[in-house]
DNA sequence: TAGATTGTTAATCGATTAACAATC
DNA sequence: TAGATTGTTAATCGATTAACAATC
């Protein structure tokens, strides 16, 4: 009950299908991809600490995990510490870079600029992590033209003009929940080939696309389900 | 790479430490009870097209799981089916918000009404899922005296106050990363036991709160490692 | 009865944990 | 060398899948 969790996922395990493929980055467990931009965050803060050198059992402190799960997850991306040492921070925060795929910035248009689009269109923390949010789409007709975050926000007909005029990769739904299937099923025809979703509704899309499903107020309700336990009403 | 999945925990398992015990609901998987609100979503759909008894396929795949999942996770909470016939759409529906401890309103304090945390004020769903935002907290004094959805946003010195106040059991934390650690503190200082956090920092509970994390920058960055696959960038 | 569909069992799979040999 | 800390192995644990007996 007191553990930071990642992100569960009935994904497909993480091979590689890439040509030559990068030594160490091959066959990376779902559960470890969900961990890494943790390690990563935490390796951040060390540097801007000017920290040179840490431990595992300092960088899972950090992280919220244990050494062990911490040491693990690193050896599946090869060996990148120091036995007695430790992990150069700069270093192992490069190679967990570039089994991320962060060191090319990602384009990200996100449809849906209600409340929540319209913080996610402000979220300073994208650019921080190397994301680029290249497009806005929306279909109130009082919010196209307006702008939002330095972007113009552009008719749902746009959408693939968006989408591939940007070359952007990933899509980020954050509309209502009648509409995420369309919009999700044109991102998807706009060519990207990764979806984050934030709409209370379960999305279908193709095999070579990866979703990724947010629901806050699931997370609430789960929330609820230990509440119960301690407060004793609900039953 | 097609799948919708719910959310991982290293969460303690749901053991049932309540005095009498409901029939049905203990020890319920987290990986079940993660599902739960999905299966309640459909659900409420069916119910709000006037469908009248489901089969384990058809709830299946609205929750885009497969129906040996779904029945293996209702068969944690008891036996709710009829062999040959189905399910009573009402009445699951009813069990498991009984199970998930929806019968009774939860109230939830956000605390960082920035972009994010004002996006999640004015959210509908919550209400529509059984929550009710009862306090706004911010740091900001431009902000603190504004109405938000309905509610005055109040100052950091009343968290405590609003939090026991207004008896809320759940508190949202959209604040800046810096300051996240603290206000998980204050906010379990004041009688809350289940957090949800957005900000990018690994938080630390006591045992007896319940943390889940939502972190939308790392959620890009998991995407971007199967973007990597599939465009050749980033290695 | 015959057909349908649940609930459960058993097998498989993946993830976590702990311990320690390797080695800096 | 002695102490420290990694990387790996093996054991445990939990979750998923498939098949089918129970039963409506």
């Amino acid at each position: 009950m007191d553990t930071q969790r990642g992100v569960p996922r009935t994904h497909a395990r993480a091979t590689e299908p890439g040509a030559t493929g990068r030594a160490g980055a091959r066959d990376v467990p779902t559960a470890t991809v969900a961990r890494l931009p943790g390690y990563l965050r935490v390796l951040n803060g060390l540097t801007a600490d000017g920290v040179v050198t840490t431990s595992s059992e300092e960088l899972a402190a950090g992280a919220g995990v244990t050494s062990a799960q911490l040491r693990k997850d690193l050896s599946f991306l090869g060996s990148y510490g120091r036995r007695g040492v430790g992990y150069d921070v700069l270093h192992l925060s490069e190679q967990i870079s570039v089994v991320l795929g962060l060191t090319t910035q990602r384009r990200v248009v996100i449809v849906g600029i209600g409340n929540l689009g319209h913080a996610l269109a402000s979220y300073s923390v994208f650019a921080e992590r190397g994301f680029a949010v290249v497009g806005l789409v929306d279909a109130d007709p009082a919010l196209v033209g307006t702008t939002v975050g330095g972007l113009m926000v552009q008719p749902p007909a746009s959408l693939h003009d968006v989408v591939s005029g940007a070359d952007a990769t990933i899509g980020i739904i954050a509309t209502p929940a009648a509409v995420a299937q369309d919009v999700c099923d044109e991102l998807v025809a706009a060519g990207v080939v990764g979806i984050l979703t934030f709409a209370p509704r379960a999305l279908r899309v193709p095999a070579h696309v990866d979703l990724r499903a947010v629901d806050v107020a699931s997370e609430l309700q789960i929330l609820a389900f230990h509440d119960r336990r301690r407060t004793g009403t609900g039953a």
